[in-house]
DNA sequence: AATTATTTCAACCGCTATAGA
DNA sequence: ATCTATAGCGGTTGAAATAAT
């Protein structure tokens, strides 16, 4: 499914090769700005696609499919009190995107949501034809919610023993300059060593390609942001060949 | 086995919020 | 105060997979 090109960006499918180039360069450098990003990693993408990629499908410990029942109720009772707060609801459900979440809601839950509302609405029809008795609905109410928040609990813990570095990698900046690095996640292993000449050869050993927290990652970044910080403002960096032309052909760490 | 209909879900689009100039 | 760029959100689309005929 790869649909034409907009602008020489690349629309569609990701290819392997695109996923791979992707990650490695997140796993280094984590993300400081998507739209420069992708010049930097090799993606022919634009910084909205692989933000998006990224978030719902590369970023470490994303879950796929095989909604337990316990993910399906708090959907379902989350969706209930804050309707299509996607985001919102996937806070609450470790490894799951939003957009996860909102699919699963869509194809699965909606009807099933559906159904049970109209079991409701027959069930107060009959309750309410009894006695107005002090409110069992309140009771079923907070019951639920309890429930839930054990149930929530639960898969935090299991989430966070299962992934410490999930997400202290690339947490949103104030400022689109300031590009996060976990020390965590330079401990993985790498799967896939970005091809640019660039920025590889001077961070990773040679042995096992793994990167020592204690290494200054000397990153193309270091040169944009030195040259920023030297008075020139975003678009000058953008718009200076010579400098888009030194990151490409630089095969060793930038002195100055 | 071939065709058509339906479902799923990855990716896109348009919009808003926010930060910085 | 206004403009611009970026991140993030939610709605929607459409290709691929699957089910039904």
């Amino acid at each position: 499914m790869v649909k034409s090109k907009k602008n020489g960006m690349k629309k569609g499918a990701w290819s392997d090769d695109e996923d791979n180039k992707l990650r490695a360069y997140i796993n280094i450098y984590g993300h400081w700005n998507w739209a420069l990003l992708t010049k930097f990693a090799g993606v022919s993408r634009s910084g909205k696609s692989c933000r998006l990629r990224w978030v719902n499908y590369l970023r470490p410990n994303i879950k796929h499919g095989n909604f337990t029942e316990a993910e399906d109720n708090i959907i379902m009772d989350l969706h209930n009190k804050l309707g299509n707060k996607w985001s919102a609801i996937a806070t609450n459900l470790p490894g799951r995107s939003d957009n996860e979440i909102k699919n699963r809601w869509n194809t699965h839950l909606k009807r099933q949501a559906q159904k049970e509302h109209i079991v409701l609405e027959n069930q107060d029809d009959n309750e309410t034809n009894k006695v107005n008795e002090a409110n069992p609905q309140e009771n079923i109410v907070e019951t639920t919610n309890l429930k839930l928040l054990q149930e929530v609990e639960i898969l935090r813990e299991r989430s966070s023993s299962e992934s410490p570095s999930i997400d202290r990698l690339s947490s949103h900046s104030s400022s689109s300059w300031d590009y996060a690095v976990s020390s965590d996640v330079t401990q993985q292993p790498l799967d896939y060593e970005p091809t640019t000449n660039f920025w590889t050869d001077p961070f990773i050993s040679d042995d096992d390609n793994i990167i020592s927290s204690s290494d200054h990652l000397f990153t193309p970044m270091d040169l944009v942001v030195d040259y920023i910080s030297n008075g020139y403002s975003q678009d000058m960096v953008m718009a200076n060949e010579f400098l888009w032309s030194a990151l490409d052909l630089c095969n060793e760490p930038f002195l100055f």
